[in-house]
DNA sequence: TCGATTTATCTAACAGCGTTCGTTGTTTGT
DNA sequence: ACAAACAACGAACGCTGTTAGATAAATCGA
């Protein structure tokens, strides 16, 4: 479909651009997100810091571009859930594989986490375009929660603070382990008695 | 009991370091937390930057005094939840006005919030004796929600998981609103429904 | 293929940051 | 009254993100 190439001057810029991010995303993840400066940045990739500017009009736009990648490798997750009741045989447990995914996604990469779903770095945060892709994609949520019987905006919003905020613990106060994440099973059966008991 | 005042020159001092902390929050609220200089700060309460230093070792030790404060207020806070099932007549009332209350005390200073339970400031962690202070508060709590029926670590854990979840999409996606604060009572209906069905 | 033009990268600099140092007045204790 | 302790300062250091101007390399048009 889509031709990606371009002249040879595109590709190797779109080499360098990818290079940058790589770059960006390891040194985030070895001395966190607000730590990593330009000038390591260049290093990294070759460049003095200021040549960094040719490929990201500036830090902001350079966070802006990882959190665009983010969300699309959120996105790509979510590409394989449920679309419709029909998929479901076991709600509960299909809620529970989902839970137990989307929290795994965001324990596997702190950082990753951080930049998508908390405001650590100051002064920044992402450009309503790319604000927009999180926004579409709690909209799919909802479509994905109301195929295992949770429904209404109250209990998606609830889903979210419930699985976020396991997240949010494992990861503050117990990076590496699984003192809350293996609560998420536990989690998934409030909703689900909850809905057997008052429907 | 304690006598507070001292030489003229201490009480000065205290003044001083007082004055520095609450110019300190007034410019993390209106800022960010991460956006104070010491410049400004300086500033803001007559001094230069470099003189803060006679009043707090380093910008690291400044934010662990507010840390303090804000762990103060908290306990403040804490000190008027019920010690013993004695004192409650309805636990899952009583645990929903505990709900409300911690849940009230975040949103309503969120700079508070993000200094006391997540980490915005680069760099920045709280000393290992403040911390001290936050896993004591933990504990409290651990006693506190016994008193109404919810018992065992895995159960506190769920609790702050919900709770925090709760705060953080408020403060984060509906500063201001409620959006999310209000569904704390049906989220400790989640639990007490539980409790009941299996206990 | 040569000249013109665009592109990539560099160095140098600026203002602001947290922090340290040495100095200068002011307050305290004897 | 004099020495010691203290409070505040200005200047500087090395760091930060960012901009401007120079320079070398790659590309394009003739």
């Amino acid at each position: 479909m889509s031709e990606i190439a371009g002249t040879p001057r595109d590709r190797r810029r779109r080499e360098t651009t990818a290079e940058i991010l790589e770059a960006a995303w390891r040194l985030s993840r070895r001395d966190g997100l607000g730590s990593v400066s330009l000038r390591d940045l260049g290093r990294e990739v070759g460049l003095r810091a200021s040549s960094l500017y040719a490929y990201f009009d500036s830090k902001a736009a350079l966070y802006d571009a990882m959190f665009r990648q983010g969300q699309e490798q959120l996105a790509a997750l979510a590409a394989e859930w449920p679309r419709s009741l029909a998929d479901v045989d076991d709600p509960r447990r299909t809620a529970k594989e989902l839970a137990a995914r989307f929290v795994a996604f965001c324990t596997e990469d702190p950082t990753r986490y951080q930049l998508l779903f908390q405001r650590v770095i100051p002064g920044w945060e992402p450009s309503p375009e790319s604000y927009a892709l999180a926004v579409a994609r709690v909209d799919e949520l909802r479509v994905t929660l109301a195929s295992v019987g949770i429904e209404g905006d109250e209990a998606v919003d609830l889903w979210t603070a419930l699985l976020t905020g396991i997240t949010d613990q494992q990861i503050s106060n117990d990076p590496g382990g699984d003192r809350w994440s293996r609560l998420v099973p536990w989690a998934v059966d409030l909703f689900f008695d909850q809905l057997r008991s008052e429907p």
